[in-house]
DNA sequence: CATGAATGAGAATTCATTCAT
DNA sequence: AATGAATGAATTCTCATTCAT
């Protein structure tokens, strides 16, 4: 009977934020953002419309919450020690928490790709605190290639970048006779390491 | 002024459904199928609104016309002697292809890629006439890398799928950073054709 | 501490009351009662939504008590002597009050013009308690001026409204270019006056 | 058969154009106009909720249509020969269409008045093509009680303004024991104009 | 007494599609 | 063949009100 306190109240929104964000990036991924509607959103979370706009000031503001909460693990991947220059082992590392990181939110990258060609969610994306990611994964890239002697650092890059996003993109698209069996998984990865932290 | 022959009426209808549909392609790429009216579409193909559904049953149907179009390219490219077995000039033939479409039709790939991932879409490219590219597509590549004496089939098929893919995705993108000059496609083009055309 | 006595609760309660009356009229003025959400009544009087509903059963409600609140100084300006019938200088002591009153809560007459036009309030308006007062002050006008021996009751009666009203919605127009100075305010009661309690 | 010409379509705009905004000058004056969903204010004027946004942006911009169309006869009243000086028999035409005016436009100066203390409807009366009316309205008239020898021109100022915007609130209003008959609308209108066009 | 999460009816607005001309 | 007025269902979003705590 007594009044709920504030912490109750705040746990109470954790909960049914993550709740929301959850079954929208179910939604979001299944059938794209601009198919999902408010009210399909809300009965998928098992709540009412209206409760939506306590949560996530709009439709767009759900969307780029989804996106930062699945982006923050990247940027927390990349160059972990903020020196602004990449050792082979962290690019290692780098590599095989990105394909882990899909593989296991296949929904969250279904999403991204689908989303990310949208003017406004790229000039999202292209702002804090995305920015630092982007704008500095391209100079590093080089840097290390250089670094590491390979001769065109250009080339590897854009090999390097083919890679990881056709990897991405195959694991969503989920193409008639592909099989994605861990083993295979396994060897991709270490064929990707491998083509990028030995001397040339 | 003799009146118009059935087949000027024709060529008129043709000429017509291409500036429409070229109209079309470069609105939604520009800014998504959903977000692209049938009112813009036609304002901006220099027609009214009604005479659309003279050439198109429905926007979707134009959607669909314009993904047709755009990939019967493609099922021409591959195996064009129609055996089913790849020999590898045929290979090197259809990466080169592939390539140079991807340059040219940017934004083509830029629809095709946002709007694949949904469900309608999907099932619309997994039916006639895609289905076979599709589905033959992978048991063909293995064939040829078995054939090939590739150590590993699959991994190579991953690994050339991520590249085709992955560089469609990043011409797409524009990463902030990345510059796709000629020579660094070219190179890149020659390396891919490198990595799947030799005996390992 | 003993607890607070049943008077002390009351006391509480009309401030609060009033509290809330005065966050609500603030608000309402400035921006019209349909466009003032609860939520930010409630937050503008630095209470919860909940608690509103604990003094005033409705939005409306809230409303009713503010309109009824700003205008029974005006019923008790009017006629103290409930006769029925006006002297001259008790009209003079109604013009001074209404003059200085506008003047003083010029947030309520904005609030009050904004929505006495609106069929709900002025159903409101002219039942009880307000009703005397509306249905009297025609009447009484024209007794008084009858009794003065002014040639047109009539006409006297609408030029005295109209100088009344017409100043109200000035003060709360403030048309670019007026300046109510206390001067001028004070010369313009002086004429009112005089128009209206000299024998013609 | 043969399709609309051009100005056949545009006969046709023109007539749904003010049927929709006489529906809504009628429904707005009548309950308010946030009181009024465009739901509503369709099925009032007959058509569908959809053709209110072919003919006007948004249920804002109805409102401005309305408010601009109304105020246009004041534009042209006032200075008819733009000369910046008023003459008395000016000052006398534009009192006499003004009061023509409120008697036979009693709906748009319910809404007007209902609608002018908002904010954003009075930002946008202070814009063009208003501004010129709203603020050369107080100099123009301070210049003529200064002219014709007037001894407290801005009093004679707040005292004409007051008698016109109180005549036209108590038209509006509606006070139940004023009867607006036309005798007396005649005199009111001679003892103002007597009022302010003789030298004092 | 107090809180704010939750609801749901209804508001403004958009847009694919139809159809008279 | 061509136009654009007209429709109405669906969409995003708001908000007064309720209620468990």
């Amino acid at each position: 009977m007594s009044p709920r306190t504030k912490e109750q109240f705040e746990e109470i929104r954790e909960t049914r934020r993550e709740q929301i964000m959850n079954a929208a990036l179910e939604l979001f991924a299944q059938e794209g953002y601009t198919n999902c509607s408010i009210s399909r959103l809300a009965s998928h979370a098992g709540i009412s419309k209206g409760l939506m706009y306590n949560y996530f000031e709009s439709k767009e503001a759900l969307l780029m919450a989804i996106i930062e909460d699945g982006m923050s693990d990247f940027i927390n991947y990349f160059d972990p020690n903020h020196k602004g220059i990449l050792e082979a082992d962290e690019l290692a590392g780098f590599i095989r928490k990105t394909f882990s990181n899909i593989r296991e939110n296949q929904k969250f990258w279904t999403l991204y790709i689908n989303i990310v060609l949208q003017p406004r969610v790229r000039e999202y994306l292209h702002g804090e605190p995305f920015n630092n990611l982007m704008n500095q994964y391209g100079p590093m890239l080089m840097k290390y290639f250089t670094k590491m002697g390979y001769e065109d650092p250009e080339l590897e890059m854009l090999t390097f970048s083919a890679l990881l996003e056709g990897f991405g993109v195959l694991m969503v698209y989920a193409y008639p006779g592909f099989e994605f069996s861990d083993g295979l998984l396994q060897k991709y990865e270490n064929r990707v390491i491998g083509l990028f932290t030995r001397k040339p």
